[in-house]
DNA sequence: CAATAGATGTTATGTTATATCAAAGATAAA
DNA sequence: TTTATCTTTGATATAACATAACATCTATTG
């Protein structure tokens, strides 16, 4: 285990392997390294950014094709989200939680890529929906992703 | 010119012109075809389909290279969009209004590329604001994308 | 016409992502 | 326990999207 993991890491990953044992899956080693490297940047980051992680920090050498596998499994087990906008992959904030959240809205540091996972108003939701209606289109997901600055990050 | 070129393209093309030389920019030939190609498609199209575009429609090979450059070009001229969530360039919709438009939001179609540009209404945006005010995060661009279904495309 | 600025050509490389087949490892049934 | 099966991971190749750097061409304009 890493020596930067912290014990809030550490509690995460125990809610993620029961979640997955739940569902019938296997929370395996790699996986494992995968969402520690989410979970211990505190940020976004590429499938090759993870491969770094797994190489330079856990001295585990992991293929970007391993990662992008991992990456698919984690996310349909909803421990982790891909960010189409920032093209990065993030933990779920949500792993301590044993309810299911509702659908998720980024906020995406456009510097740094810190994530702050929040839940819009149903009343803004609906009024978006509408607006999509109108014209004839349908919301394909309600993630929606949105290009910010974080507080430190903001000019 | 390209035999599949509308009148109403070569409209466009002209006020896009017109709207360069207030600038003191010009519309060259390259920059045209480009243009002309996302008119002409009436949806988003990759940079490199729009060398495809060139190539095939027009008989005047253009490397990506170009591509890139010239759409960085109409897209300062605010000809051209980049939707970063679809990985695709559009054509404004509004290049024969001489007034600045408010900033847009796209709707994606995620089958077929259509795009529909429509303006939320000023309230809606203003609670977006505020929930991504309310966790210290601030909008870095109001230019807001969301995969959708065009009404073609819907289930 | 020469000097210059702007536009495009050319080549190389970086980044993100998927496809395919092989090998290794875990699980379950005989 | 051995075999069969399924899941996971390895390995390699390639596709799709994007930028960097420098060379060349072209159009002013002085």
């Amino acid at each position: 285990m890493s020596a930067h993991t912290s014990a809030a890491t550490n509690e995460l990953l125990l809610h993620a392997e029961e979640h997955c044992k739940e569902h019938g899956k296997k929370l395996t080693e790699k996986r494992r390294q995968v969402l520690m490297g989410l979970l211990d940047s505190e940020k976004a980051l590429s499938a090759y950014e993870l491969t770094d992680y797994c190489r330079d920090e856990l001295g585990y050498p992991l293929q970007a094709m391993s990662v992008y596998r991992i990456l698919d499994f984690l996310e349909s087990e909803n421990l982790v989200h891909r960010l189409n906008l920032a093209k990065k992959y993030v933990a779920c904030s949500h792993i301590a939680c044993s309810h299911e959240h509702e659908l998720p809205q980024f906020l995406i540091c456009k510097e740094c890529f810190k994530v702050q996972e929040i839940s819009i108003k149903r009343s803004v939701i609906n009024s978006l929906n509408k607006s999509v209606d109108d014209v004839g289109y349908s919301m394909a997901s309600q993630q929606l992703e949105f290009d910010c600055f974080c507080g430190d990050c903001s000019e």
